[in-house]
DNA sequence: GGCGGTTCATAACGTTCA
DNA sequence: TGAACGTTATGAACCGCC
């Protein structure tokens, strides 16, 4: 009586040990459906139809897996124990020969194999799967799948070498560019599509808008990384105070969203009596080569910033805002403004408490 | 009689054993009362959600254990008495036929199990385990316990030999190197070792494996950093404790103060595959010239910035961490480290108020 | 779209130690 | 005894070839 051992699956427990999604999709609870019904592209969750009925466990099948109608956790697990020895039990002389065990029932040997139950005899989930058909030659070999795994390795390696080579390409041209030589009227070389690949053509907010990972520009895909305090924010709300947006929108939305915006000074900062002097013009120079040698994402970023001084006019030139040369001198004096690499928050750090997400957003 | 319980088996359970997405939706207010209930801390402190109650004596529960939601204290117990014998009562024969008894409650045998009266009788914890469907054949046995620690033993063994050997290789090779002999292009020659050099030889988790801290490269290293949510986290596994924090913040300020410190990246945000390529070196270029129109202190600043790119090296130096150019340029095109003056802190500012100091420090 | 494989977070076993 | 943690199995989600 103490030894009493029953099927695992007799004592009907409602218990559902994991509610899969794909079962409580075709269950349709009302919350479910509340959250399913928006999105119209359900490919994305999963492949195939899902009308069918695996034959080991009753879970919700999307098709044929080793010969038999099978849901994704009994194709991983025919997968993951089909060679693995099998012990036909505590009597039978072939324990002893095969020296281990890697498989045996803790219960009679006939276990029910259920959505629930299927996780607690591994041998007669197996025993079930063998039976009812599935086939362990159709599970690649070793070879096979060291060969098939190199395959796609070298193409994406390949993919990814040929796309750099484009990006370089680009930029040498437009670094070598004279001036008298014509801009061509590509205004947006680098878009961020190419910066971030993704493969669906939807936004991350799955809004669909396609405004998203399409056509921006660099200097606009770093000020909206820069803006945003989460880069998981979507692009198109920023979701700081209702007020700062308003009064950012204002400012920003008047020219250009790249031009970086200068803050107010207090009034009593600095040598004011600068301001008001006379600007002399300074010789005019050569255009700046950046050297090719570095990342390009460092090319771009000084590229960008020596875009924002105005050489012919020797001013820093920031929307209507104009600061010149002795203004500027003046705030990095102080420190007001530097730039970030000089920054001990970023290359350097003085504090001893790492603390990532303060001090980069 | 004994058995007589408020609800033994009888009500239909529909606790889930996962919360699916649109369960979990539904089940909102459980959810987040459990998460609201709980400190930040506390709840890093334990791995899972432990939003469940433990069917047996109410305390928090993590998960199943052996077929029923509880506690980790039943868990273990259940494990350990499982296989006693148990006596039912003074009346029953079956004490004297098993001539000892291990358990016997000290009341009347029917105690109510709750969080404190758990340790007073065992007979009747284990009974209220039984009763409400923990399954004894789901602990393990003794020589499958015997069979997987043989195998977690072998497999430390096995990975100690290999990282012995290696070391041996390494050394014979540089003992039978001659002095003229050039030094040979090691492949990999900044290692985790060195970045962080751990005294003990013990993987940081204290499973002795030996992964880590040993032979990864940087490109690992920092693939690893892009791909954890953390970088305090394990590498074997996604879980911080805040001692492991502390020790790995000892450890990297003592090591390296100067390495960026990157924040955690939604885990499907860019390619981090992309960082496991090879790198392919671009062409020298010319040094830098910086228009002298510009103002002395942004001079000064560009050439600071461009004295951090060693170009000869085609390199980012930085002390002795080394950054190739496919890694500058992910870590960049992923908002993970970013020039100044396209910080909106500073040339661009969400902010309506004149606050110099905030925005600058 | 079917059907192989891989990835990776987590569930759920076990052990350790105070 | 139970809190904490090591380790493996599991399965949902995804990738890529045909
Ligand atoms: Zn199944
Ligand atoms: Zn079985
Ligand atoms: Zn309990
Ligand atoms: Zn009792």
């Amino acid at each position: 009586m103490l030894n009493e051992r029953s099927s695992p699956g007799s004592n009907a427990t409602t218990t559902s040990r994991r509610t899969s999604v794909c079962s409580s999709i075709s269950e349709r609870p009302d919350s479910c459906a509340a959250s399913t019904s928006g999105d119209s592209n359900s490919s994305s969750k999963k492949r195939g139809s899902g009308n069918k009925i695996c034959k080991v466990c009753g879970d919700v099948s999307y098709s044929f897996n080793f010969n038999l109608i099978s849901c994704e956790s009994c194709k991983a697990f025919f997968r993951r124990n089909a060679f693995k020895k099998v012990s036909i039990g505590c009597s039978s002389k072939i324990v002893i020969y095969l020296n281990y065990i890697n498989l045996r029932c803790p219960f009679s040997g006939n276990c029910e194999i259920n959505l629930i139950s299927r996780r607690f005899c591994q041998k007669c989930r197996l025993d079930k799967c063998i039976s009812l058909g599935m086939k362990k030659e159709l599970i690649l070999s070793e070879e096979e799948r060291e060969r098939k795994n190199k395959m796609v390795r070298d193409k994406r390696i390949r993919i990814k070498k040929e796309r750099e080579l484009v990006e370089r390409k680009k930029l040498e041209r437009a670094l070598t560019r004279t001036e008298n030589e014509p801009e061509p009227k590509e205004e947006k070389p680098l878009c961020e599509a190419k910066l971030f690949p993704v493969n669906k053509s939807e936004c991350c907010c799955k809004c669909q808008c396609g405004k998203y990972s399409q056509d921006r520009s660099l200097e606009e895909i770093f000020s909206s990384i820069l803006g945003y305090p989460n880069l998981n924010t979507s692009p198109h709300q920023q979701q700081t105070s209702p007020q700062q947006i308003n009064l950012e929108a204002n400012i920003l939305t008047s020219a250009t969203t790249n031009i970086p915006t200068i803050p107010p000074l207090p009034s009593n900062f600095g040598n004011s009596h600068l301001l008001n002097e006379k600007i002399s013009p300074m010789q005019q120079s050569l255009p700046t080569s950046i050297p090719t040698s570095m990342p390009l994402s460092a090319q771009m970023a000084i590229q960008n910033a020596l875009a924002n001084f105005n050489f012919q006019q020797n001013q820093y030139q920031n929307n209507n805002l104009i600061m010149n040369n002795n203004m500027f001198d003046s705030l990095m004096a102080n420190g007001l403004i530097k730039p970030l690499y000089l920054n001990n928050t970023v290359f350097g750090t003085t504090q001893n408490q790492i603390q990532p997400m303060d001090i980069m957003y």
